[in-house]
DNA sequence: TTTTTATTGCAATATTGTTGCATTTAGTAT
DNA sequence: ATACTAAATGCAACAATATTGCAATAAAAA
């Protein structure tokens, strides 16, 4: 949260209140989401509003968006571990990242053979959470 | 196109254009660019239609639904290869489609170790292809 | 406290996606 | 060829998601 100030925005209760809810989950949650959250707890925010925070916390790699639901999580991992990957339960819906530099950088180069130069990886994975795998299989 | 009618399904009109737009492109395309598409041809499909048909050529792997992009490619690759990858090049929209089964099995067990059991993966790379690389640094 | 300006709220609108049911049409049987 | 039938499409209505411009508000600095 620190590093919004560090960047020069400005730390707004809706920044907060966006934030404490995406920490208070391990689902992806999209926009109308959250609103609907917040306003269980008789909190309302516009839905622009929201948008806004999402695009603003992507920026700054506070939070990502999970294309596979639409969803967005908040971001657990540093920048220097190469590209983020998500891991997403379809059952239980728990989305869980995790970065892997080597198969980053395999992937970089496979695609590099075929002349393409990548910016940016998106990888998801979608099958059981170890949980969800046990509970399935008995 | 042969596959609809070996899997039951009919060979109607409109599959048949939808399956003509798709291949007339390298770009992936939405519902609604579909539409608008055959609009300019002088054509109209209802989008309802246009969506029941682009879920079934995914059912069929006769098409591909593009995350990053929110669109869909004709399916380039049989489905012996291991799962589907995509360079989408950021600069002239083309999509690539290509496999990998060595990154594929390493990208599972990487998540297996996790404890995760992936039954589908997404991955996707944006970038610039090999053209629009050449003319961007010249 | 006042001021400044980033941020939020609001209204209006555009885009995208879904459902149920009537109509049409591809493939089959007559 | 014609009639039949289930599959496929069209239509209408609606739900959900996303975007824009501008007025009102509130965070941080003076």
């Amino acid at each position: 949260m620190q590093i919004l100030q560090a960047q020069g925005y400005r730390l707004t209760k809706p920044r907060k209140q966006v934030l404490e809810i995406l920490e208070g989950t391990r689902e992806s949650l999209s926009p109308y989401d959250i609103q609907r959250l917040l306003r269980v707890q008789g909190e309302h925010l516009n839905h622009v509003t929201i948008y806004r925070i999402l695009d603003l916390f992507c920026r700054l790699n506070l939070a990502h968006k999970v294309m596979s639901t639409g969803g967005f999580v908040k971001c657990s991992l540093g920048s220097e571990e190469g590209c983020h990957r998500f891991m997403v339960c379809h059952q239980c819906g728990t989305v869980r990242e995790f970065a892997d530099k080597e198969l980053c950088q395999e992937e970089n180069e496979f695609a590099q053979h075929l002349g393409f130069h990548t910016e940016y990886h998106l990888c998801e994975s979608s099958g059981l959470c170890a949980n969800c795998y046990r509970k399935q299989t008995g």
